[in-house]
RNA sequence: GGAGCGGUAGUUAAGACGGUUAUAACGCCGGCCUGUCACGCCGGAGGCCGAGGGUUCGAGUCCCUUCCGCUCCGCCA
C-alpha cells in the first residue's frame, strides 16, 4: 500500500461519515412545524415552537453550537446550548451543511450587541430543548447561498439544490406571484381559463415545430404547439367570448439568453373589441401585476410608437425609452458628400452622444467590432472638439456638409456622432444596437425605471430572402387596417397591420392583434402570402371553415411570462425563472434529455433511425460525477 | 450554419516566452474553543490541468481534432 493510499485511510470518507450519522436520523413522528424559518420575531419571545429545515451554517464553539436553520422563507438561528439541554446539544456537533433537522425550542431575544440586523429574524434566536436528525446529506458540489458563483453547468446538473437558494427560490416565488396575479385581474374580468392540446397539429407557417410520432397512426405525427392561436381564436368561434391560459408553447429553434425550446405565455383572446380595448385590459393587467408581485404602482396608459417611429428614432421595434438618444436620418446632409460612401449609401443615419467624446481610440475599436455582428463595414465617428471635429472621415466633410449636420443632430463640444451607411436593415440594426450598448456602457439607464410602451402599425408583411416570398410579419391571422386594405395584395411592403406589442426597458413582453374573423379576408391574406386557394384549404382547412360559421370580431394579446418574471426578478436569463431549464444545446443537465430511445419503442411507433447514434456521447458536465 | 468567451483540487480562480514537487481562497476531514452569525485558531487530505491526437529532450502552457457551458449573428410567423 502507498503512502498515500496510507493517508486517505486516516481521513474519513464522505460516505462513512454519512453512514456514520445516519444512524441518528429519527422519524417523523407526530411532531409537527409550527412556523418556518423566515416568520419569528421579539413578539413570540418565550413561546415555544418547532422549526424544521436544512442546515445552513453551523458554528460549534465546543460548548454552544449555532445553527443557522433555512427553509424557503428564511432563516432562524437555533442554539444548542451544554446549559440549558445537555441532552439536545449532546449530539449536535455532527451536523453538517444541508442536514435537515425538526427543532423543538423557545424563542429568546438574543443578549444585547449580537442582535444580526443582515437577517430578517436578527433580533430573536430559538434556544433548542430537543431535536431529531430527519436527514443527512452529502457536501454539496457548491454552496447553497446566494454568493456562490457556481458554472451554470453545476448549477442545471444539480438544480435542485440551485434552487434552495434565497435568490432561485425568490424568483419561483415572485413568477407565482405574478401567475396569481394574472389569474385575479382576468377572473374579476370574466375572462374563462380553458387549455388547448399540447398534441396538435404542425402548421406550415412560423418556427420549427417539435414533433410527436403517433402509435395508433403510424407515419403520422402530431406537433407541439408554437402558441394556442388557432385553438384560441377557435374558442372565440365557440362563443367563450373572453378566453385565458396559462400557456405552455414549444418552437425547436436555437436559445438565447431569453428563449427557451419551451416557454410559457399568458395567452388572452376577446370577442367583439378593437386594438384599444386589448391593449388597456393589457395595461390594466400589467398595472396589477406590477401591483401585486412588486408594490409598484405603474402611471397608466402606456406610451404608444408607431413601428415607423420606432424604426426611425430608435432602430428597432422594441425601443428603450430609460435613455434619450435618438437616430436621425442625415442622408440628405450628406447627399453630395465627397464621401462616397455616405453619397452612394440609400441611408445614412448617426447618432449623436452628448459627452461620448471621452470614449477612447479602444472603446471605439470594440464598438467598432460591435457594429460588424449587425452587418456594418466599420463605424464612422467623428468628436466635436470647440475648435475641430476629430475624426478619421472629417478630410471628406464640406463647411456646408458640416453646418448641415450641426444643425440636423445639434452637435455641441464634447459630443461624438456615429454613423452608419447602407441598407436600411443593416443600418438600423447596427446603430439601434449600439445605441443600447452605449447607453449600457455610459451609465444612461437609470435603476428601478419601468418604461412600457405600445408599438402599434406594424407592417403586414415581410420579405424572406430565403423563401423568396413575402411572409406574414405577426402571423397569417393578423388582420389589415382599413387603410391597406384593398392594396395589400398589390403594395404588400406598405401594408400595415392591426398589431401591437407591448414593449418593457428593451423588451418585448407582449404582442397581439385583432384577428381576421371572415373567409374572404382569411383567403385574401392566404393569397397574398402566395397560397392557392387549394393549399391554403390543405392546411387550415377546419380553421377557414369555422370562420364561414359565424365568427364574431375578436383579437387578443399573448405575454411572455418567464420574459415578465426574468425583468421583474432583475435576472439576466430566463433560465433564471424557470424551475429546471435547458441549455443552450436544448438539452436537459438534470434528466440528461434528450436521450436514445429502445429499439422496442421505435418498433412500437413504426420508426427505423438512419443512423444509429452513439450511446449518449460522453459528457464531462458534472453528470459524470453524478452518475453513481 | 457562423462568430466570440470559458473549461486547472468539491467550488471559484492564479499559473510571463514550454523547464524541478501545479498555487490560493473557500469547502471537506481531524483537534481545540460558551455568543458566534461567511465564527476563530492549529493540523491534514484532496489534481489524468474537459477528452483524444501531435510537435518537443520536456506541454496546464504551442498545434490539430473533439466534447461541454455561456453570449451573440442567422433562425425564432
Amino acid at each position: 500500500m502507498s503512502d498515500s493510499n496510507q493517508m486517505m485511510d486516516d481521513q474519513k470518507s464522505q460516505a462513512d461519515i454519512q453512514k456514520e450519522h445516519a444512524r441518528y436520523i429519527k422519524p417523523l413522528g407526530d411532531w409537527k412545524r409550527s412556523h418556518n424559518c423566515g416568520a419569528l420575531s421579539l413578539a413570540d419571545d418565550g413561546r415555544e415552537v418547532c422549526l424544521m429545515g436544512w442546515v445552513q451554517y453551523r458554528r460549534d464553539h465546543g460548548g454552544l453550537i449555532f445553527v443557522d436553520l433555512r427553509d424557503r422563507d428564511g432563516l432562524t438561528q437555533v442554539v444548542f446550548s451544554p446549559e440549558i439541554a445537555p441532552e439536545a446539544h449532546r449530539d449536535a456537533h455532527v451536523l453538517r451543511s444541508e442536514y435537515v433537522l425538526a427543532i423543538r425550542g423557545r424563542v429568546r431575544p438574543r443578549p444585547e450587541g449580537m442582535r444580526n440586523p443582515n437577517l430578517a429574524t436578527g433580533e430573536i434566536e430559538v434556544v433548542v430543548l430537543d431535536w431529531k436528525l430527519l436527514n443527512t446529506a452529502k457536501t454539496p458540489p457548491f454552496p447553497v447561498e446566494d454568493r456562490s458563483d457556481a458554472g451554470e453547468n453545476l448549477r442545471l446538473a444539480w438544480r435542485y439544490l440551485d434552487l434552495r437558494r434565497p435568490r432561485m427560490a425568490n424568483n419561483l416565488r415572485l413568477r407565482h406571484r405574478i401567475v396569481q396575479a394574472v389569474r385575479s385581474y382576468l377572473n374579476e374580468l370574466d375572462f374563462l381559463e380553458v387549455e388547448t392540446p399540447i398534441l396538435t397539429k404542425s402548421t406550415p407557417e412560423g418556427a420549427r415545430d417539435f414533433l410527436v410520432p403517433s402509435r395508433l397512426n403510424q407515419g403520422q405525427f402530431y406537433a407541439l404547439p408554437q402558441s394556442p392561436q388557432q385553438f384560441k381564436q377557435m374558442l372565440m368561434m365557440s362563443g367563450v367570448d373572453r378566453y385565458y391560459q396559462v400557456a405552455r408553447c414549444f418552437r425547436d429553434e436555437d436559445l438565447r439568453a431569453d428563449r427557451q425550446p419551451e416557454f410559457t405565455q399568458v395567452d388572452i383572446e376577446m370577442s367583439f373589441v378593437d386594438e384599444d380595448q386589448v391593449m388597456s385590459m393589457a395595461e390594466g393587467l400589467m398595472a396589477r401585476v406590477f401591483h401585486d408581485a412588486m408594490n409598484i404602482d405603474l402611471p397608466l396608459p402606456f406610451p404608444r410608437l408607431t413601428w415607423e417611429e420606432a424604426m426611425r428614432d430608435y432602430g428597432v421595434d422594441k425601443p428603450d425609452t430609460r435613455f434619450d438618444l435618438r437616430l436621425r436620418d442625415v442622408t440628405a446632409c450628406v447627399a453630395g458628400s465627397g464621401f462616397k460612401l455616405f453619397a452612394s449609401a440609400p441611408l445614412v443615419k448617426a447618432l449623436r452622444v452628448p459627452q461620448g467624446g471621452t470614449l477612447s481610440r479602444k472603446e471605439i475599436d470594440d464598438l467598432t467590432e460591435f457594429v460588424k455582428i449587425y452587418g456594418a463595414q466599420g463605424l464612422a465617428w467623428i468628436k466635436i472638439h470647440e475648435s475641430e471635429w476629430q475624426s478619421p472621415i472629417a478630410k471628406f466633410l464640406s463647411e456646408g456638409e458640416r453646418a448641415a449636420l450641426t444643425r440636423e443632430l445639434g452637435l455641441e463640444p464634447g459630443d461624438i456622432v456615429f454613423f452608419q451607411a447602407g441598407e436600411p436593415g443593416m443600418v438600423n440594426a447596427a446603430l439601434g444596437n449600439l445605441r443600447v450598448r452605449l447607453g449600457q456602457q455610459m451609465n444612461l439607464i437609470p435603476e428601478n425605471a419601468w418604461n412600457f410602451l405600445w408599438v402599434t402599425d406594424f407592417p403586414l408583411f415581410e420579405y424572406s430572402e430565403e423563401e423568396q416570398r413575402y411572409v406574414a410579419c405577426h402571423h397569417p391571422f393578423t388582420a389589415v387596417q382599413e387603410a391597406s386594405r384593398e392594396t395589400m395584395t398589390s403594395d404588400r411592403a406598405n401594408a400595415r397591420a392591426r398589431a401591437y406589442d407591448m414593449v418593457l426597458n428593451g423588451n418585448e413582453v407582449g404582442g397581439g392583434s385583432i384577428r381576421i374573423h371572415t373567409p374572404e379576408d382569411q383567403y385574401r391574406m392566404f393569397e397574398a402570402l402566395g397560397f392557392s386557394d387549394e393549399s391554403a384549404r390543405a392546411q387550415f382547412g377546419y380553421f377557414i371553415q369555422a370562420l364561414e360559421y359565424g365568427t364574431p370580431p375578436h383579437g387578443g394579446i399573448a405575454f411572455g411570462l418567464d420574459r415578465v418574471a426574468m425583468l421583474l426578478t432583475g435576472s439576466s436569463s430566463i433560465r433564471d425563472v424557470i424551475a429546471f431549464p435547458k441549455t443552450q444545446k436544448a438539452t436537459c443537465l438534470l434528466t440528461d434529455a434528450p436521450d436514445t430511445v429502445s429499439a422496442r419503442q421505435l418498433r412500437e411507433l413504426g420508426l427505423r433511425l438512419r443512423e444509429t447514434p452513439a450511446a449518449n456521447p460522453g459528457t464531462d458536465s458534472g453528470q459524470e460525477a453524478k452518475t453513481e
